[in-house]
DNA sequence: GCAGTATTTTATTATATAGAAATTCAGCAA
DNA sequence: TTGCTGAATTTCTATATAATAAAATACTGC
């Protein structure tokens, strides 16, 4: 139990989300990262450093830059179902939305 | 992107994710969810309130005690998932400390 | 030894949890 | 109605955890 709360845990921080994504379309340095992320270099590759803890993703060391790519592929589903529930919800509150304001505005409609 | 993140943390306690698998097999009030974690009645009555705000589960009031059940189905799926990565990478290491083994008791294996 | 990358450390701040106490709410009985 | 009881929720406080930013430290290749 402990570990599943750890696995999501590491996913519930917008920055490394970012990062997640950034790293969807391939392997990229740090440098790279922070200026698509926009954060600061230290942050960067501290929340890297705890992707790769939790295996999320991997590192290569060449020469002066550090390359970092995704090996958990179950990450991509993970994302893909929140999405999706996320989607289902905010359309099951803009149809509850919706219908109220029928009822306020044209009540004839059930 | 936050709310992504918003969406994993709810998952990232442990007494949530208790909570969550004591109502995979039906619906509970908080009395016999207190039993079954063995939660302070507070605590777990505010863990399932994010529950509910996070539209994970869903509340039925009757009489006294409040019922709480699973509305949002992809949650089993999220588990699924997490358990099978988390697997995957216990196997993983397992493989990498029996070869290491292998390689200091019995060097000759390859 | 120097320059460019990356990582680690430190301090501050913000957030979240557990636990205790107080409050609300529904049902029941005097 | 009034008060009481059981169930759930909310509020409050202390503690612990985690994020940011800044500074210091490593590592690599020239």
């Amino acid at each position: 139990m402990e570990r599943v709360a750890e696995r999501f845990k590491v996913l519930s921080e917008p920055m490394r989300l970012k990062l997640i994504y950034a790293l969807m379309d391939g392997e990229k340095t740090v440098s790279e990262l922070v200026e698509e992320t926009g954060g600061l270099q230290a942050n960067v590759s501290k929340h890297l450093g705890m992707l790769l803890d939790a295996g999320v993703v991997g590192r290569r060391k060449q020469g002066l830059n550090a390359y970092y790519r995704i090996v958990d592929e179950s990450i991509y589903e993970l994302c893909d179902l929140v999405c999706g529930s996320i989607r289902d919800r905010l359309e099951e509150e803009l149809r509850a939305f919706s219908s109220s304001q029928g009822r306020a505005t044209a009540k004839g409609q059930q």
